[in-house]
DNA sequence: CGCGATCCATCACAACAAACGATGAAAAGC
DNA sequence: GCTTTTCATCGTTTGTTGTGATGGATCGCG
């Protein structure tokens, strides 16, 4: 396998011309130098070099490897930079989805603004997803509905929200049989609305799984259903005036959105950025 | 340095999830690999996994380091690829300016159909340069004027150029002092230019450089003196009808087009397919 | 022409790095 | 508790890379 070693040698004689000159400039002997470029030809199966009298003149294979090497040799540089960077300079973060709606926006510009350099690579997902994902390594952290119970994580709450009921606009109570419209299973907002039925005693009910926030508010505005949802998110919603709010009960209402991570991980520079950000 | 073989063993951990896995689809062993990632590790100075009990799993850094080993392996491949495609499948030809614009197209168009694969790099200069150039093992031919008697060489008349002498249109023999308007020094037609002109006792005159075949023209249609040029070349100018041509005596007029190579140089696929249409 | 300088290729050997195979520790599933 | 899986570690072998000395070829100079 054609190493970047070889292919700097190669890349140095091209330059200086000579296997003496690269040798003086990559610190090595002359002898070293040939070898490799030897080998280098046997594994490109190619003549890269005319040797001359007075030195290394590239052959047309050699001219067209010389790019090649060159930008590799970029690459890895590049590589390298990344990851030293980025050496927790990347932030994986998972969210809910109404989360990513409302919140999210302010929190990100202002953490952009404080540590520009860092990338945020956002996933989202439900409560129970997104904790998952966190156990499990794949982010760095999660904004998640509710305390999150588990052994290895920690969390603390940053925002409230205040689930009201969602209807479509200028219908009464409910059908016949009540309908919730919402995430797949894992959301704590279906779990609170599962529970909110059944404490009025609706049940049976019927569920439509949908996968995003949008298709929620539309199908709730088209009127097949209703739903609980952050009373935040509602009021910036493009459908705003083709649903109906009504309040629930506050020990129903009150949902506060927590931020975890692991507990026995090391926090990265990006990492505590973000959660000074968020005091 | 980060070698190419680390990241190919880093990059099938990611993939496959685990050091036992990765090492089953690279044909090693285990330890190897284990032992191969912590020296990446060491390298780019980062944590690249975190190890679970039942595998591997990418950490922050890690994804950022995984997309630039795809890339660079990817260029790796490319880089053998592109190498063994173009072993000789690169023509570096070198040409004159006035065989580039009437001659050269014709026969490139033909290459190309014929031989698609092949990438042509053209240098436009002096016949001596030229020369210099097929000696030096910077370009694998050229078309130059004139048999170029060199022990390093062989070539073989491909056109007939018939030289003309060029003014401005509508003017008379030649003013007091006359003036060749050619190209710098090493150009064969200029040569020719200054022996005609020498041969009619026309001496002393004075000379214009000009880099280029239109800059030429134009200043010969300008009427800032006059030259020796291939009839073939004024036919095909935007010029033609400011400038007049007259004709020379065929010893001077006469001047093959050679097509020269090394003689001691293997003859790469392009080349020879190139010798081949030129027949 | 002969001399010295400069170029690269080759060789034997030392230093290093990679691959192997066996062993052990830790955790998950049964 | 036992088995199976995971990865880490260790000593050894093998292979690659780097070293320093030698020699052949060519160029430039006197």
């Amino acid at each position: 396998m054609m190493s970047l070693r070889n292919l700097a040698i190669f890349v140095a004689v091209a330059e200086t011309g000579g296997v003496s000159s690269a040798a003086g400039r990559l610190n090595t002997v002359q002898s070293n130098v040939t070898a490799r470029l030897k080998d280098l030809e046997t594994q490109v199966d190619a003549i890269l070099f005319h040797r001359t009298a007075k030195g290394m003149v590239l052959t047309a294979s050699g001219e067209v490897l010389l790019d090649h090497a060159r930008e590799m040799l970029r690459l890895a540089d590049a590589a390298h930079q990344a990851v030293r960077d980025s050496a927790d300079g990347l932030l994986r973060l998972g969210t809910l989805e109404t989360t990513s709606a409302v919140r999210l926006p302010a929190v990100l510009k202002r953490f952009h603004q404080a540590f520009p350099r860092a990338e945020i690579r956002l996933t989202a997902g439900t409560t129970e997803a997104l904790i998952d994902h966190v156990v499990g390594h794949r982010l760095d952290g999660a904004f998640v509905a509710g305390p999150a119970d588990h052994p290895d994580l920690v969390g603390e709450p940053v925002f409230h929200e205040h689930l009201v009921e969602v209807h479509p606009a200028g219908t009464p109570a409910a059908g016949p049989v009540p309908v919730i419209i919402s995430f797949r299973q894992g959301c704590t907002y279906r779990a609170c609305s599962e529970r909110w039925l059944r404490e009025r005693g609706a049940v049976p009910y019927r569920v439509m799984e949908l996968g995003t926030l949008d298709g929620i508010l539309g199908c709730v505005a088209a009127g097949l259903g209703s739903t609980l949802l952050p009373q935040a998110v509602i009021a910036a919603s493009a459908y705003a005036d083709a649903i109906e709010v009504r309040p629930v009960p506050d020990h129903i209402a009150r949902v506060p959105t927590y931020f975890i991570r692991r507990h026995a991980t090391p926090v990265g520079r990006a990492l505590r950025s973000f959660l000074d950000m968020l005091d």
